[in-house]
DNA sequence: TCCTTTCGTGAACATCGTTCAAAATTATGT
DNA sequence: ACATAATTTTGAACGATGTTCACGAAAGGA
């Protein structure tokens, strides 16, 4: 029979303060020097705690990474789904709406440069499989792309609209992606909004 | 005055078999157990050499890093421009020529998934520009794409062109890799194939 | 107040890339 | 052949890193 784990109020209040306050100087580090800026040492100096205490704070600093980028992850998800939103509210054609979701994903990559390579280094860097409220995060950004998808004649079908959905999501994101790992160096953010725009109305057309 | 460098013959050629024995070593490591098998430590000894003699041979391990990531843009090189020239042996339409090429891609991709994800996760953790020569692999893997695009009639400008084949280029490159990157689990090979074939038919389409 | 439980601490451990002074080896000059 | 110079090899040592853990401090419950 598993006891109610009782929860001090005093005590569980700073133990999240805490936690909130070693995020914060995460999410800062992040921003300002991407996954470098992430060190037990650095992170504990900063909010005012032992190094020790990060690990009572968290399992290890891949699970402090991981909400740091959950954070990205939310921030980027509610700029694409508001593209989408504003896009509708504006009656543009399901072109036009795939095609502003597409925008917004990339103007935000390109005004958060170094949060965004942070959090796809992390990912590509880790072996094992992620938790699954993580998978999550980037599942919930791909199902907007299905959403937009559903405005199609083309994609009714389910199972259709799916593949279409992942074809295009990936599209997307292998283009701002190349893109953003040279910094916009060779290629400018004009041509990266030309590419995609290959793409999506190619895509697009082949659903109208 | 520059003086010409003598060259030992004798000593100049052990080194060179050692820089080779290490690289040698460090392929394998690289394909058992992709970025985390490269330490100076482990290959030293493998070579049967000093920690020390690894930072004569190189100047530190993102060279020696480099170097076998090179062999495998190499590989991956001759496997899909030899895709190529046989689908146009075969007489194919542009448009099954460029299927060829991503399908042989893919196949590469998948059958050496850890060699591959060491060098995109390697790619993505360096921050300072790359050298050179090492950028020239990347970009030799992207002519070939511009290659096959000239078959289409509808790109024939070089600009034009330039931009679609960086486009295709970059649409396969995220689809395989987001597929890659959870080991085919959630998209089974054959969905991955599926949403290639979309995004390369689409875009064929609208260059016929 | 005393006991139990929880939490915070920082020294300690293992491992990493990298350096460097000394030793070993090889080339060069006579 | 020998001595000297140049080069290479070596492995101990350095500075960081993530992580652990025994111990002491703090807090809760009786």
């Amino acid at each position: 029979m598993p006891e109610e784990k009782k929860q001090p109020s005093s005590r569980r209040k700073t133990k999240t303060d805490k936690r909130a306050l070693v995020i914060d100087g995460a999410v800062k580090a992040m921003n300002a020097k991407g996954l470098d800026g992430i060190h037990a040492r650095t992170l504990a100096a900063r909010a005012g705690i032992s190094v020790g205490s990060i690990y009572n704070l968290f399992s290890d600093l891949d699970e402090l990474t991981r909400i740091v980028n959950a954070q990205t992850y939310d921030e980027l998800q509610a700029v694409v789904s508001g593209a989408l939103d504003q896009a509708r509210k504006d009656k543009q054609t399901p072109r036009e709406q795939m095609l502003a979701l597409a925008e917004s994903y990339l103007e935000y990559v390109e005004s958060h440069q170094t949060r965004w390579t942070a959090v796809l280094a992390f990912n590509r860097s880790r072996t094992e499989q992620p938790p699954k409220w993580y998978l999550d995060k980037e599942i919930s950004l791909f199902k907007v792309i299905e959403e937009a998808l559903k405005a199609f004649p083309g994609a009714k079908e389910n199972k259709a609209r799916q593949i279409h959905a992942r074809a295009l999501w990936a599209s997307v994101h292998g283009i701002v992606t190349l893109a953003v790992a040279d910094g916009f160096l060779m290629q400018p953010i004009q041509n990266v909004w030309e590419q995609i725009k290959i793409i999506v109305n190619a895509v697009a057309a082949s659903l109208e």
